[in-house]
DNA sequence: GGAGGACTTGACCGAATCTTGACTTTTTTG
DNA sequence: CAAAAAAGTCAAGATTCGGTCAAGTCCTCC
């Protein structure tokens, strides 16, 4: 689920760098080189939006607040300055930020990638899952048995974490390495059937049941 | 935006009565019939708990405790009678209250009412957190254990109050920076180390525990 | 401008965890 | 039924990570 950037410049130059560079770093970028445009790309419902408040024949502030009032995302803002005065005009309200150009674009990608966790946080804070006495705690990366909890390691908890938020679909070794360890990790997927080994031993001490059954010639699954 | 409530009692006819009013009031009801099915029905996130502590086949304080661990939210324990056993025990604790049974549905109603408008209040602006003899004020940013101060520097205070806000979460260390120390700071996310290895050290010393607990491989969590 | 505390850095060590590869068991298939 | 393929087991070595320390720098308040 990759996040998608709308981004807002008159300059097409920039709009297109920008676009770019963030499609590198594996976002869905739209862009858009002027108001009306910005408001017709809203159509596609951006997870967050970099504008420029600075440009010609636009008012950025009711622009802005168009686009408030249409979608719920953070808004950074690229601009050349940002005065006291314009901070007063409520440009900068919760969950914005801005950027002063010239900027770098490992600054972008920065603030972009900061803002989205920070806004994925507040949007489910709580993630739990439970499964007959088992209760698994995305946030705190806990696992409980009935008032007892179950400590699993960095990647034990990882791979329960992928397959219980995929529970009931089949995944061979290559993709849940994939998964767990990223695209471009190199190493043997074989590693799984340690974790799997190890994961299955703690829970089948602490429940009884081992939850992660295995699809024969085909890879593993959660059973709730 | 309706409240969720859970309720939760070994009485089927009580759950269905009570879920039966207070849906009446517009609230929206999920009922538990005992220990396991109430951690079951957290994952719904309820804003507010009504919980008897005193069914059979189930230890009602560790069932508290699971349940407070995991969401945040005030519970009103349903109850014969609380004893002062009952309070020393950790029942009761900042949020919450007891009704003792047998109530009539005009008491239930308003007593939830308040909750949640209180709760509400306190979400947006809560200054004040408590753990056991630890008290951490973030407007006087001051940090008691039982009348005795606690010094910490801007920093050390600085990560305790995000960790604190965000008690339960895991972070690590470049999250904890960038909270801390702003977005666009530049240096060693491995400052953290020190800084907690300071911070565990105060508290340590002054209340025998550490509060803040290692993720191998993941970061820091605040245990309450 | 100096003293003292706060902050930062980098190196080091031990411990927790991860990975590997050989080996065993189970399942499928010819 | 035997061979092959897939999955599981195990122990040992490699690796990564977090805690600690000492030293250096920065800042602030006299």
């Amino acid at each position: 689920m990759a996040y998608k950037i709308l981004i807002v410049d008159d300059e097409v130059m920039l709009t297109d760098l920008l676009a770019a560079h963030l499609q590198n770093e594996g976002y869905i970028t739209y862009t858009a080189n002027g108001a009306e445009a910005a408001l017709q790309q809203l159509t596609c419902v951006p997870d967050l939006i970099l504008l420029d408040i600075n440009m010609p024949d636009t008012d950025g502030l009711s622009l802005c607040k168009m686009i408030r009032d249409n979608v719920a995302c953070p808004i950074v803002f690229l601009t050349a300055r940002i005065t006291e005065q314009d901070k007063v005009n409520g440009f900068l309200t919760g969950g914005d930020d801005y950027i002063t150009k010239p900027f770098g674009l490992p600054e972008v990608t920065a603030r972009i990638a900061a803002h989205l966790r920070r806004d994925e946080r507040s949007r489910s804070s709580q993630k739990l899952f439970a499964a007959g006495g088992l209760l698994v705690n995305l946030s705190s990366r806990t696992v409980f048995w009935q008032q007892r909890e179950i400590s699993f390691s960095k990647r034990e908890f990882d791979i329960i974490e992928f397959l219980i938020t995929n529970a009931g679909q089949v995944f061979d070794r290559e993709r849940l390495y994939e998964a767990v360890w990223g695209l471009d990790a190199e190493g043997d997927a074989g590693v799984i059937k340690e974790h799997v080994r190890k994961i299955r031993q703690k829970l089948q001490e602490a429940t009884g049941r081992t939850y992660i059954e295995t699809v024969w010639g085909v890879g593993y699954r959660w059973n709730r």
